[in-house]
DNA sequence: ATTTGATCATGT
DNA sequence: ACATGATCAAAT
């Protein structure tokens, strides 16, 4: 699939997809499901950004750079509300001590967000998922401001030397948790003394809570 | 070794 | 029932 060349063509498409279940399109593109996400738990992802053209690989960019566009797809229970947390960007914990919120890759990721619910309640298998309406997002200036005191309260502690203090139940909406292959992973961090310690890698993730007033803003 | 895509699975 | 902490695979 070809890049989209304007949201408008991007949201056509993504819009096709509506209806479909995750198995309809893996025949489609002639990708094979995966009896559960145990682990390919980035599957659903993969194959989204397949179908709509999103730019192949793991690059520390957009989805669709040319739009400036990011696609997060949203697992959705039977009442519409999020299975999961969303995963944003990994978090520097070294480093970036003076870095703005505006700079922040959390800004940037969230700038302009391709939302697609899709549901995906454990009891269903994956191959009988059904794709959602997606939906485009730009943060207002409330949820700005949420997000923005959120991360300069964790960037101070992780700056300061209070990673280690730092738990999932931080901030109002985004968060930090681990992110990495499994617990014994390490990178560098700040200690309490200000000296360098090893510790496990950070991720910013935004709360179910959060994600779902996005869903009702845009679905009521 | 890191960043992308996330979900799993346990503790509360 | 739910969120937090743990984990998995591909791409680079």
């Amino acid at each position: 699939m070809t890049p989209p060349s304007s949201p408008d063509q991007l949201m056509q498409r993504c819009h096709a997809l509506a209806g479909y279940t995750l198995g309809q399109l893996a025949q489609e593109l002639a990708c094979k499901v995966p009896a559960n996400l145990k682990r390919e738990k980035g599957w659903t992802g993969q194959l989204l950004e397949q179908a709509l053209g999103a730019s192949a690989g793991s690059k520390a960019e957009p989805d669709f750079p040319e739009l400036g566009i990011e696609l997060k797809t949203l697992p959705i229970n039977r009442q519409g509300k999020p299975l999961e947390s969303t995963y944003v960007c990994v978090a520097p914990l070294t480093g970036s001590s003076h870095q703005s919120w505006s700079e922040s890759w959390v800004c940037r990721k969230l700038s302009h967000v391709l939302w697609l619910p899709v549901l995906a309640e454990r009891d269903i298998p994956v191959a009988e998922r059904v794709i959602g309406t997606g939906f485009l997002w730009q943060p207002t200036s409330a949820e700005q401001k949420l997000l923005q005191q959120d991360w300069e309260e964790l960037m101070d502690l992780i700056a300061l030397g209070g990673i280690d203090r730092i738990r999932g139940a931080h901030g109002q909406v985004l968060q930090l948790r681990p992110k990495a292959a499994n617990s014994k992973a390490l990178t560098l961090a700040v200690g309490s003394d200000g000296e360098p310690i090893q510790t496990l890698p950070r991720g910013f993730y935004l709360k179910a809570h959060f994600t779902q007033q996005l869903l009702s803003k845009a679905f009521g």
